[in-house]
DNA sequence: ACTACACTGTAAGGCACTTTACAGTAAATA
DNA sequence: TATTTACTGTAAAGTGCCTTACAGTGTAGT
């Protein structure tokens, strides 16, 4: 394992920045990019990335719970709680309280959420195709794995 | 991994999310947990993301001015500025008047800056260990070419 | 039943960043 | 030179998220 002191040239940027910095600096890079490009396209709709993030989660289970999307979203409960504000605001999401235990909100897409689903799904296709122009789909499972690897091994405590 | 409904098949997670989504998830999370984790592992030294950032590029190359730190770092001038003003608090860096410029200021570590580099320097080596474990030099590369083509994909308007 | 503990969502305040507008300075052009 | 245009950094207000503390509700142990 490299780094440390994979310095290929001189100077300080040499001593301080290895090649993982750079890789790691990349990976931020890329899906910072992304995540703006499709906040600009989605800016339209006039939803914020937590906004619609939280309406594709509860496109996929509805009737989730703060708690639960916030766990997925990896926000914090007050957090999601403000978001859900605004999208009841919106009059794209619903709170119903749960029949068996009265502290819970559960979550459901109004008509104009799910009216509005398609539309992020070909705004998300469509920086997809950027994305992956001349990538195959052999190199995507590579960096699939790759990326689970890391995944898990930072998940190791 | 499993969670509520990861219903594989039917549903309308299936019509929504992608591969390509579940493949930009991953990267999203795989960063965001290495920034947390390093966030984490810094905050011993009292600094945020932002300030550790504006040290290893000032490290790399003194004298920077705050619009420049803004587009290496990706962020607004004003945000520079503030990050500046806290590290001047702190007398990590300091502001000298460009000799030929009067609108500019450029920024210079001060020592205390440069005696924690070394330390965030092993923070970083200490993470990216987990995050590189059974990982071989070959996938690394191969990890590397795949992202700098999205990032030139994403480059081109 | 009573008690202690755990869980869900909210309120209040703080922080980092953004947006917008601006003053000061430099550079380009008439 | 005078005027316009562009650039650098700052100020003020707004946004989204976080942390902390809390009230309400459920759950387990006695």
């Amino acid at each position: 394992m490299m780094m440390q002191s994979d310095q290929t040239a001189a100077g300080p940027a040499a001593k301080f920045l290895t090649e993982t910095d750079q890789l790691v600096f990349l990976m931020e890079e890329v899906t910072r990019r992304l995540r703006r490009i499709f906040d600009t396209s989605v800016e339209q709709f006039g939803l914020t990335r937590t906004q619609w993030r939280t309406l594709a989660y509860l496109y996929r289970t509805p009737g989730m719970t703060q708690t639960e999307l916030a766990r997925e979203l990896e926000l914090e409960r007050a957090s999601v709680g403000q978001a859900i504000d605004r999208l009841e605001e919106l009059s794209l999401v619903e709170r119903r309280s749960a029949l068996n235990d009265r502290r819970v909100w559960q979550i459901h897409l109004m008509p104009a959420a799910v009216e509005l689903l398609p539309k992020l799904r070909a705004e998300a296709d469509a920086v997809y195709t950027r994305l992956l122009a001349e990538t195959d789909k052999l190199e995507l499972e590579q960096l699939r794995g790759t990326l689970t690897r890391m995944q898990a091994n930072l998940d190791r405590i």
